[in-house]
RNA sequence: GCCGGAGUGGCGGAACAGGUAGACGCGCUGGUCUCAAAAACCAGUGGGGGUUCCCCCGUGUCGGUUCGAGUCCGACCUUCGGCACCA
């Protein structure tokens, strides 16, 4: 006994098993892939978000993502598919600068070595990348077709400069895309968000509203995320009207979903930011208007927002005619209306809508009801504003129509008349692109004198981020003090000129990063067209969904964009998506410093090694829930993977010899179906990302070998067990790729385990002679019996009725009708 | 306020097309081994009642559909995520 356990010790030493099969692995250059010969047919990209290289230590988020995807990688290289699963580093970015400004240690610096560190602690996976394929997006070599990217973008009037009012974060010095605030603040440092008017780099990812919309149909995403990604996009159907200026020739445009309420417009609304407003205010009320703007300019974006806030406004003194109607109505000016969506006017309807009901109290605007909510009078006063569909009314010949129909008609009649038409408006805003810092790709346009904005020449790319840079942050870009950088000539007129010194959002780097991976060593062109054909799109992505509506948006938009041109033939870039859940601390709060209840995979994977730590997040947690560490749980897979190492090592000396394999007895066969059974379920449940059930199975089988390993052993069928033995450690060997190819060459194989095929199951084998079935009365469970699966319903309903109690139960009741469902049970309802 | 998840033993979680709820594991209880403990192995383990065996209750709450509901429908509660004056 207890030189057996010493035995197990010094065998089972996990740290010296995965050194052993990393080197070898390396050696064989086994996961080394060409993609070049790659079949199309068998191609399965297999993508993670690539990290982030921060500096700190890979943390349990990172090993959740990676370590089970992997394990699904390999299952599908086992089952003959060829698998490319490559990773880099998204190296651009704030935090690297912000740590630069703070020790004065260089980004690049820094940034290099972090990615150092993470390659060794990747290795730590044991994961098949084949990092000849490595992409690092702060390199020139990448960097280099960001800029082509953003030019081609540009060619195509897709890329444009525009003074806007942009969302600032004054703790990080830049200007923030829409999905980067989050709760009115800044997403990365969490510090309150204010608008600024700058003229700024935006790429017109509204124009692929539509598309981004449709193509959600057609992919393999969570419903979730799909869900999240519409309302992002805010896709509203309505009408666009065109009002005049009374006693002016100025006109203005509204958006309105209900064109049914248009006579019950009883003012109209423009937001502050509205140009038109300083042409219209009279003379007497410039002065109110004049301090209201700037009022509102002061309160901070979140507040004005506010839904709970209190609406305020000002007349502009100006009257608009409602083009229905010929009625001429105020104009007011009020924060409650935003420049950034529709027209940034709207007509304001105060009986049926809750804001502009809101208002008019407070101001003491008319309110006309026109929408008769059903079972209402005309004649009761409307005490709060109804905001659904009914009945027109006060609205001359269109009265009795109903919403519906009344918001086609008056669409209809605007448009004869020149007064309005159909308009769809999207909640989505063009992406802005531009930061105003260092660490990042710079924008490879050049101002001219006197051919004003020019874009460099493809073949001078890349606009080379310059080294020696004082990149304190001034909110201005440092590359503007770098003299070397901004001087430059004209690419047209070859006059001095200067270059663009804001740098381009790291989510630019982010959203193209898979097309490059097949082709990362090619200087020549981003991707070649045909080899990314092949590879394309992304058979399986996985990563947080904390993306959705930034960077899975963007990468979409990119890749339909890069379509359109003609450079690849797909139009999604990732046919089938996975999210993986967040691992809590141990007390359920999610892991931070300052919490102190942050788990380092190291301690871990020091004392038990990196398979049971990649086993246990598989096993502990459904993938894409997550949950709490618990550290009594990972216990649980160090004793599974001794028991499993145990019964296997029990049985090597049946691989020295031939076994041949008797006719199946009893307990063979029932052995045998469990085999199948597991095969079956594992397969099913790696597929989809269940893990969790998957380890369960093997957990199985692996119980019912010890049990069989009980009988005597001349009953024992060696055959047999080898067989299994053999299936067992390839089920396994995606969960613990160092463990099982230990245990795989110790039953004397000679190559890896990843060369081998993925069991099948024997549909022959699961089948039974003898099943258990449910005798329910009403429903009830009253009894179980073991019946052939040969027997027929009239046989199974004869013999039911006899079967021990039930006869009894049944005493005294008249049987309405009994319901067999085929090998689960007997329902027999009585009255 | 709107949109979308999720609520199952002491715990992590199963139940794939409405069909025997609780797979697998943790923990716990008992046993074997041991001088003893640990480890390992075996058995039991949703709650309550009478104790071979059986009954009642049980998947957030209340209703409904159905021979049958964790699963479908309606209302609600809790919780998590997203959006939030979007006209």
């Amino acid at each position: 006994m207890c030189s057996e356990r010493k035995k197990l010790m010094t065998e089972y030493n996990t740290k010296k098993i995965e050194e052993k099969w990393k080197k070898k692995w390396e050696e064989w250059k086994l996961y080394e892939v060409d993609v070049e010969k790659i079949e199309e047919d068998k191609k399965c990209y297999c993508l993670v978000m690539f990290s982030y290289p921060s500096g700190d230590k890979l943390h349990v988020g990172h090993w959740f993502n990676f370590g089970p995807t992997d394990t699904w990688a390999r299952f599908k290289k086992m089952q003959g598919y060829q698998v490319f699963e490559p990773m880099g580093f998204d190296a651009f970015g704030l935090p690297a600068e912000n740590y630069a400004v703070k020790t004065k240690v260089h980004p690049r610096i820094s940034t290099i070595n972090n990615i150092e560190f993470m390659r060794k602690q990747l290795r730590e996976i044991g994961a098949m990348y084949d990092w000849r394929y490595e992409v690092v997006t702060c390199e020139p070599e990448y960097y280099k077709w960001t800029q082509w990217v953003f030019l081609q973008l540009y060619k195509r009037g897709l890329a444009y400069k525009a003074e806007a009012p942009v969302n600032w974060c004054p703790e990080c010095n830049t200007v923030l895309a829409n999905e980067q605030v989050q709760d009115g603040n800044c997403d990365r440092c969490h510090t309150e968000v204010t608008k600024k008017s700058l003229n700024q780099w935006f790429f017109r990812i509204t124009g692929y509203a539509e598309k981004l919309l449709e193509g959600l149909q057609h992919i393999d995403w969570p419903e979730k995320t799909k869900i999240m990604q519409t309302n992002w996009i805010g896709r509203s159907e309505g009408t666009e009207v065109y009002f005049n200026i009374a006693e002016s020739n100025k006109t203005f445009t509204v958006f309105t979903t209900r064109p049914d309420t248009l006579y019950g417009a009883t003012y109209v609304v423009f937001a502050p930011e509205h140009p038109l407003v300083s042409e219209i205010t009279t003379v007497d009320r410039k002065e109110e208007v004049k301090k209201y703007i700037e009022n509102t300019l002061k309160i901070k974006e979140i507040d004005r927002t506010s839904t709970i806030k209190e609406k305020t406004g000002v007349f502009t003194g100006a009257y608009a005619i409602n083009p229905i109607n010929g009625e001429k109505i105020p104009v007011w000016i009020a924060d409650y209306v935003l420049y950034s969506y529709g027209t940034g006017a709207v007509m304001a309807v105060p009986a049926h809508d809750e804001r502009d009901f809101e208002f008019a109290k407070k101001y003491n605007l008319p309110v006309r009801e026109v929408i008769l909510k059903p079972g209402k009078n005309k004649e009761t006063p409307l005490e709060k504003p109804y905001a659904d569909a009914g009945i027109m009314v006060n609205s001359a010949h269109f009265n009795g129509l109903s919403s519906d129909r009344g918001i086609d008609k008056i669409t209809k009649e605007l448009e004869e008349k020149a007064k309005g038409k159909p308009k769809i408006n999207y909640r989505l805003r063009d992406w802005l692109i531009s930061r105003q810092r260092y660490w990042g790709a710079p924008i490879p346009v050049i101002y001219c004198p006197d051919c004003g904005e020019v874009p460099v020449p493809e073949e001078e790319l890349p606009v080379l981020l310059p080294d020696n840079v004082d990149f304190s942050p001034t909110g201005e870009s440092p590359l503007k003090k770098c003299k070397e950088f901004l001087n430059t000539t004209c690419p047209k007129c070859r006059k001095g000129a200067t270059r663009e010194v804001d740098t381009m959002d790291t989510f630019v780097c982010s959203s193209w990063y898979f097309l490059r991976y097949p082709c990362a060593q090619n200087s020549r062109v981003p991707f070649e067209k045909e080899l990314i054909n092949k590879m394309l799109p992304v058979d399986k992505y996985v990563g947080g969904p904390e993306h959705t509506c930034m960077h899975l948006l963007y990468a979409r938009f990119i890749t339909m964009a890069l379509h359109d041109m003609g450079y690849i033939n797909f139009t999604e870039p990732f046919s089938s998506l996975t999210h993986q859940g967040m691992i809590l601390g141990p007390d359920h709060f999610r892991m931070s410093k300052s919490r102190g209840n942050v788990i380092s995979p190291e301690s871990y994977i020091e004392k038990y090694g990196s398979d049971i730590f990649r086993c246990y997040l598989m096993f502990g947690f459904a993938y894409t829930e997550g949950g709490a560490w618990e550290d009594a749980a990972i216990v649980a897979i160090d004793r599974f993977l001794k028991r499993f190492w145990k019964i296997v090592n029990n049985y090597t000396e049946l691989f020295q010899k031939d076994e041949e394999k008797r006719e199946l007895t009893e307990e063979d066969k029932n052995l045998n179906r469990v085999r199948h059974n597991s095969i079956k379920g594992i397969t099913y449940d790696i597929e989809r990302f269940q893990f969790n059930t998957s380890i369960s199975r093997i957990m199985e089988l692996v119980n019912e070998l010890y049990k069989y390993s009980e009988i005597p052993q001349e009953k024992q069928n060696n055959g047999l067990i080898k067989e299994i033995i053999e299936d067992l450690i390839r089920l396994f060997a995606p969960m613990a790729p160092h463990f099982t190819e230990e245990l795989w060459e110790k039953t004397g194989h000679k190559k890896s385990i990843f060369l081998e095929t993925w069991p099948t199951y024997d549909p022959l084998a699961l089948a039974r002679e003898m099943i258990n079935i449910a005798v329910q009365i009403n429903g009830k469970l009253r009894a179980q019996m073991e019946i052939p699966v040969s027997i027929t319903d009239k046989e199974l309903q004869a013999e039911v009725l006899k079967y021990g109690r039930i006869p009894k139960l049944l005493e005294g009741k008249n049987i309405k009708k009994i319901i067999i469902v085929k090998r689960k049970l007997v329902n027999i309802v009585v009255t």
